[in-house]
DNA sequence: AAATCACATTGCCATACGGTAATAGTCTAA
DNA sequence: TTAGACTATTACCGTATGGCAATGTGATTT
């Protein structure tokens, strides 16, 4: 049951859906996404499981918080960080699958349609 | 039935997965796929709806071709262009559908937890 | 063959963005 | 209150990207 397909979108409908898409659009923030779907997670572990720098975390989870797709809460001296928005379990697994018919469909040569 | 959520992704699916996702990043990009999801068009049409100069709308193009998301043939003087990859429609419905959700999460005033 | 049409490509510029380092802010413990 | 732990913010830099203008390429028509 499609909601929205060919239909006319706005501006500013063309402008959010980017900037939403744009927040799944870099490696850094689906590792930490990735992270977050076995539950919780503190900056402090986000920081060891991705290997980046706390400050490069901190920065992409404002991201994501400010997209809403991540929540937050203050515990103590923590920030634990969590899944808020169930879409994107759905809009990374779809994702996953389409790459993966693409290579499928690739094995034995690239072949563009020119 | 989600088949990746969870899962441990490598550094290159992760790369996959937002070369991907950075296609439909582009309000531009967005409003050409929502042009083809009527039905095959030419770049001067696709000019002519999008209101974008013709280079940028080639550019684009390539990238989604380039991504799999749209396919191309080549007829006279003219190069049709339409939706390869149909999951674009899943995706873009559940990301509407998701700012949807937020949008109306968030009236009578924006709440960030913090 | 020359002109024309449809599309692709290239170079340029301004902006956006990610990574890094340094600093600031906040809460807890002593 | 001072020190220390955890997180957020800021400034800086190099790269990537979008829009634009100009040019290139291939097919069609005359």
């Amino acid at each position: 049951m499609a909601r929205y397909s060919g239909k006319d979108l706005s501006d500013e409908a063309f402008e959010m859906l980017g900037e939403r898409f744009k927040a799944l659009a870099e490696p850094m923030r689906l590792r930490l996404i990735y992270a977050l779907m076995d539950g919780e997670r503190t900056v402090s572990e986000l920081v060891q499981e991705t290997g980046a720098l706390q400050a490069n975390v901190s920065k992409h989870l404002r991201m994501l918080l400010e997209e809403g797709i991540v929540g937050r809460r203050k515990q103590g001296l923590n920030a634990y960080y969590r899944i808020a928005d169930p879409t994107i379990f759905e809009l990374c697994d779809l994702m996953c699958g389409s790459i993966q018919d693409r290579l499928q469909a690739n094995l034995g040569g690239f072949s563009r349609s020119s």
